[in-house]
RNA sequence: GGCCCGUUGGUCAAGAGGUUAAGACGACGCCCUUUCACGGCGUAAUCAUGAGUUCAAUUCUCGUACGGGUCACCA
C-alpha cells in the first residue's frame, strides 16, 4: 500500500445526523491520513437537493470537531483543490464526461425516463435483473449530432465493455474480479446536466488527489465500474478500503429506528466523547496488543488497516458502557469532577457539600454521567425510607442494634468540631467505639449510612457520606434516624 | 433471482498448516469490603457444514447452508 503523500477524505451527505457507522468511517479515514502524515479532507456531498436539511452541515462540523477529527482541507477552511462543497463543483463534471465520450468510453443516451421504466418493468417480469438495454449505445454519429442539435434531452452513460472481466483491488478483500457483462452502462451525467454520485465521486477524488478511499461495504459492488472509469481517464486508481457495516443484530444494520445509532444520542446518554470514539474504533478493528483503551492520538499510532474486519460487527451497548467506565475511572479526579458537576447539580443543589469527597467516591462507580443525578439526590433531601434498610446480615445489624449504634455515635460525632470534620477523624472516632463495644465497624457505619441516605445503595459508606454532607446535616439525620427507630 | 462479500465462545475478536485456539465485555463462583460498587482470583463457553489437498487443517481448495451487500436520471 502506498503511504507517500497520503490524502484521505471523508465525504458525508448532510442529513442532519451523524450515524455512528459514518463517524467510524470518518475516524478510520482520519487515522490513515494521520498515521502516514497525510492530509484529511472534508468534502460535503450535498447534491441531493431533495434531502436538503437546514443546519445539517453544522452537525457534521460540530461532530468532527468535538471528536477531534480535525480536517486539513474543507469547505470552511479551504485548501488547494476546492471548492469542497460538491454543489459548488457542478460545473466541472460535464466536460469530463464529454472527454469520455470522445474517447469512446461513454455515449449519449436519449432514452426517456418513461421508456426506461417500461424496459425495467419488462425485464423484471421476465425475471432478469433490470439494466439499461443499451438502446442508444451504438447510435450512428450523425444521428447523435442531429438529436443533440435538436435539443433532445439526453444523459451520458458509461460504455462498459461487453465481455471480458474487470478486476479491482481492495486492501482488505484483495483482488475481486467480475464479468463485465454483469455491469450496467450506468448514467454519468443526468438529464439536468448534473453528475450522478458515482461519477462525481470519481472525478472529485481524482481532482482532489485522494490516495485512499475508505467507504462502506455497500460500494463494493460498484467498485469495478469506478475502476473502469479511472482506466478510461487514464487516472491512477486510489487504494480502496471497504469497511463492513455496524449491525444491531445478526440481520439488521444499526439504524435510526433503534434510537441509538447517532453520535448525538450517545453524548446525550452520558457517554464521554473520547470513549465513544474508542469503542467504535474497536468495532470492526482489532489492535495488535491487548490494550483496548486508546486516545485518539494513540489510535493514530496503533491503527493498522490489516486489523480491520471483513465481517459485520454487532454493536454491543454493554461493551461500550464498559469502555466508557474505563475512561471515567482513568480520568484525573479534577477532570472527572469538572465533567460530573453539571450532573451532580441536577439533583444536588446544596452548597454545603464536600464536592471533593463526593467526586472521589462517585468516580469509581460512574459508568455514565447520566447515572449521577439519581445517585446523589438524597443529599439535598432525605426521603422517607423503609426500616428494613437497617437489616444487614453480614454486619449482623437490625433496627434494634442500629438504634443502639446511632445513639452511641451521636455524641461522638457532636464532639468533632466543624473544622475537624474529616473522613479520617470521623472514621477514627467511630472505629474506636466499635472496638470498645467489640463489634465490627460496619455495625456502626451501616446504620449511619442508612440514616443519612435512606437508600440501599449509595456512593460511599457512612464515613464518606458524613464527610460529604457536613456535620449539621449528618447530626440532623442521625437524630431523625433515632426518632424513626424509636417509634 | 443474478453478481459480489462474509462465517472463531452470547458479543467484539487474536490467529495467517502442527497452539493448552489469546485478550476484552457479558455470565457464573470465590476473595476483599463501612452499603452498592471498584478491585483481585477463578470457572464455563468458540473454529457453520460436507468433501478434497496434506504426515497434519480453524488456517489452503471446492461444494452446501446461513447472513450481508448490490442491481435508480439517490447519495
Amino acid at each position: 500500500m502506498n503511504t507517500e503523500n497520503v490524502r484521505t477524505r471523508f465525504a458525508p451527505s448532510p442529513t442532519g445526523f451523524m450515524h455512528i457507522g459514518n463517524l467510524r468511517t470518518a475516524l478510520y479515514t482520519y487515522l490513515i491520513a494521520k498515521k502516514y502524515n497525510g492530509k484529511f479532507i472534508l468534502r460535503i456531498e450535498d447534491t441531493d437537493q431533495g434531502r436538503y436539511v437546514e443546519g445539517a452541515t453544522d452537525v457534521i462540523y460540530d461532530t468532527l470537531r468535538v471528536c477531534g477529527l480535525n480536517w486539513d482541507e474543507g469547505p470552511d477552511i479551504g485548501g488547494p483543490v476546492g471548492p469542497y462543497i460538491q454543489s459548488e463543483r457542478m460545473g466541472i463534471f460535464k466536460q469530463y464526461a464529454e472527454e469520455l465520450v470522445k474517447k469512446g468510453k461513454a455515449y449519449y443516451c436519449f432514452c426517456t425516463k418513461e421508456r426506461m421504466d417500461q424496459v425495467h418493468e419488462e425485464q423484471r417480469a421476465k425475471g432478469i435483473t433490470p439494466t439499461y438495454d443499451r438502446h442508444c449505445r451504438d447510435l450512428p454519429a450523425d444521428e447523435v449530432r442531429k438529436l443533440l442539435d435538436a435539443g433532445t434531452p439526453y444523459v451520458i452513460r458509461q460504455r462498459v465493455p461487453l465481455d471480458g472481466t474487470t478486476t479491482f483491488h481492495d486492501e482488505l478483500y484483495g483482488d475481486i474480479t467480475v464479468p463485465n457483462a454483469d455491469l450496467d452502462d450506468q448514467i454519468l451525467i443526468k438529464a439536468d446536466g448534473m453528475p450522478t454520485y458515482n461519477f462525481a465521486n470519481v472525478v472529485d477524488d481524482h481532482l482532489m488527489g485522494i490516495t485512499h478511499v475508505v467507504r462502506g461495504n455497500e460500494y463494493l459492488s460498484s467498485a469495478p465500474k469506478y475502476n473502469l472509469l479511472y482506466e478510461a481517464f487514464g487516472w491512477e486508481v486510489p487504494c480502496y478500503i471497504h469497511v463492513e457495516h455496524i449491525m444491531r443484530d445478526e440481520t439488521h444494520k444499526l439504524s435510526k429506528r433503534d434510537g441509538d445509532a447517532y453520535f448525538g444520542d450517545f453524548v446525550e446518554a452520558g457517554y464521554y466523547i473520547p470513549a465513544i470514539l474508542n469503542y467504535i474504533a474497536l468495532l470492526g478493528w482489532a489492535p495488535k496488543g491487548e490494550n483496548e483503551i486508546f486516545t485518539l492520538d494513540e489510535l493514530v499510532q496503533e491503527f493498522d488497516i490489516h486489523g480491520l474486519s471483513k465481517s459485520p460487527a454487532i454493536f454491543d451497548p454493554l461493551k461500550m458502557k464498559a469502555i466508557n467506565f474505563e475512561w471515567i475511572k482513568r480520568l484525573p479526579l479534577e477532570e472527572f469532577k469538572k465533567a460530573a458537576l453539571p450532573y451532580i447539580r441536577q439533583t444536588c443543589k446544596s452548597e454545603n457539600v464536600n464536592l471533593d469527597v463526593l467526586a472521589r467516591v462517585l468516580q469509581p462507580r460512574t459508568e455514565l454521567f447520566t447515572q449521577i443525578p439519581e445517585r446523589v439526590d438524597f443529599i439535598d433531601e432525605l426521603r422517607d425510607y423503609d426500616i428494613d434498610l437497617y437489616f444487614n446480615k453480614k454486619m449482623k445489624t437490625t433496627p434494634e442494634t442500629s438504634l443502639e449504634a446511632l445513639k452511641a455515635s451521636l455524641p461522638l460525632l457532636e464532639s468533632i468540631s466543624e473544622t475537624d470534620w474529616t473522613e479520617e477523624n470521623i472514621y477514627n472516632i467511630l472505629s474506636k467505639k466499635a472496638e470498645e463495644l467489640g463489634v465490627k465497624v460496619g455495625w456502626i457505619l451501616l446504620p449511619i449510612r442508612a440514616a443519612l441516605s435512606g437508600k440501599l445503595s449509595t456512593p460511599g459508606g457512612g464515613v464518606e457520606l458524613a464527610a460529604i454532607m457536613g456535620k449539621e446535616v449528618t447530626l440532623d439525620r442521625i437524630k431523625k434516624g433515632i426518632e424513626k427507630l424509636s417509634a
